[in-house]
DNA sequence: GTCGTACAAATGGTCTTACCAATATACCAA
DNA sequence: TTGGTATATTGGTAAGACCATTTGTACGAC
């Protein structure tokens, strides 16, 4: 007796559903960005409207969506208040706990780069170099607002995030970030003001670049290390 | 100054969704009994047949409903449990992304155990060598409920976390415990039936412990490498 | 120049209609 | 009884139109 199969029935609503799952999960898709309009989403997929508003439902039922009638399909943030979000409340509390978060993200950020230098593909390479050459930009800017400075720094750290191809460990990084951001921001204008510091990082920044390039990535995890190592370092002398 | 409350949008779907949903629960709806075609359905409750068949397809995506083409619309036997949290429902549809997670938990609980041999104090001490203790009971008792293993086992770990005496990676890594007992409970079912590897995760708790009471902190790092590393193969080779 | 208003464009929400594909049922023939 | 066929029913997909809301912008008043 030979055994059949289910018949496969794929009904296109599906198809879109974990097509948009993936491109959430790899990154494709961040958390708080607006998805195109539905018409042209669908023009793009090759699928009816209604077809598509189907998945959009489920995924918007399923917490990854949400639509706002007149604005536009936006992606909710998965992981953040999973993971994080205790975080912040502790950080409003006892201030001190930075220096843990520090300590956490270069954790996170030493494993991300060696997988980055490991298995960063030929785009992630020139992602990662367009970010790094953005950083430099506003370096040589002698940009004064530190927001701006903050941004395009986040934004390198997290091309290299993204090219360890660790969804895990991108989403929690970013809402490490979103911590960091809204807390330290008036500590790091200290910090910047110093021209020796600001050297310092940029020099740092270039080896993380280069080990990644470079594809050497025990030099990366080291890298790294030194960078963050470095931050707490001077963020610890600035807080007294 | 009169409050207004936010003007209640509802869209037709979800009225027609929390309708269903209630004949189902009160009864009204039996398992297995047929649902009138959509045509009929739809003109009944007075809606057209899109904004039904949305409400229509998340209930089925909530596993309320089954449809079948040609056949008809019907309820479910069996009601699975819903899936609230959008993180623990893609990693059920993606399982690939666990070990996505469980390379982050390697990375984490190395610092964590590296730390917690710098760091830890006697009390700290005391409490992890309790948890080993019971652990180390429950793999006596020849206990044959995943469950109950599996939560003397994130004790452990948890306990050493603590002694890190870092808040946030303790977050963090709580965080990821209850993301992964959601979603491995089945898969460390069979893994945990071999006797073999029993013996061998058993020797690895024992080597951290070791190197955590004594306050070598490479060793402690080491062997947690050496432990994730295997549960992680362990659980590859077990999916295929 | 700045603020506020009004208009226009874009977008999600709903409905109508139509057609396709799979299934179930009734009926018929061997 | 068995097997096949025709037909009606049902879910799946598509296209188009219209409404409600939001957003952005340009114009005008101050």
């Amino acid at each position: 007796m030979v055994e059949f199969s289910a018949v496969k029935v794929t009904r296109v609503s599906d198809s879109i559903i974990s097509q948009i799952e993936t491109m959430i999960l790899e990154g494709s898709l961040k958390p708080g960005e607006q998805l195109p309009s539905e018409r042209a989403l669908a023009e793009q997929l090759s699928v009816s409207r209604p077809s598509l508003r189907e998945a959009l439902m489920i995924l918007e039922s399923k917490g990854l969506l949400q639509s706002k009638r007149g604005g536009g399909t936006f992606v909710c943030d998965i992981i953040g208040p999973t993971i994080v979000e205790p975080l912040v409340y502790l950080m409003k509390s006892h201030p001190e706990t930075i220096f843990d978060v520090l300590e956490l993200r270069q954790a996170l950020e030493a494993v991300a780069t060696q997988h980055a230098a490991e298995r960063a593909t030929k785009s992630d390479r020139e992602r990662i170099k367009q970010r790094f050459d953005e950083l430099m930009a506003v370096y040589e800017g002698g940009n004064k607002d530190v927001a701006i400075e903050s941004e395009a720094d986040t934004e390198f750290h997290l091309a290299i995030a993204e090219a360890s191809h660790n969804v895990a460990l991108v989403h929690v990084m970013r809402g490490l970030f979103n911590l960091l951001r809204v807390n330290i921001l008036h500590n790091l204008k200290s910090i910047k003001e110093e021209g020796e510091s600001h050297d310092f990082i940029r020099a740092q920044h270039t080896e993380i670049l280069t080990a990644v390039m470079n594809g050497d990535s025990e030099m990366a995890r080291d890298a790294s290390n030194r960078h963050l190592i470095y931050v707490q370092k001077t963020m610890r002398e600035h807080l007294q």
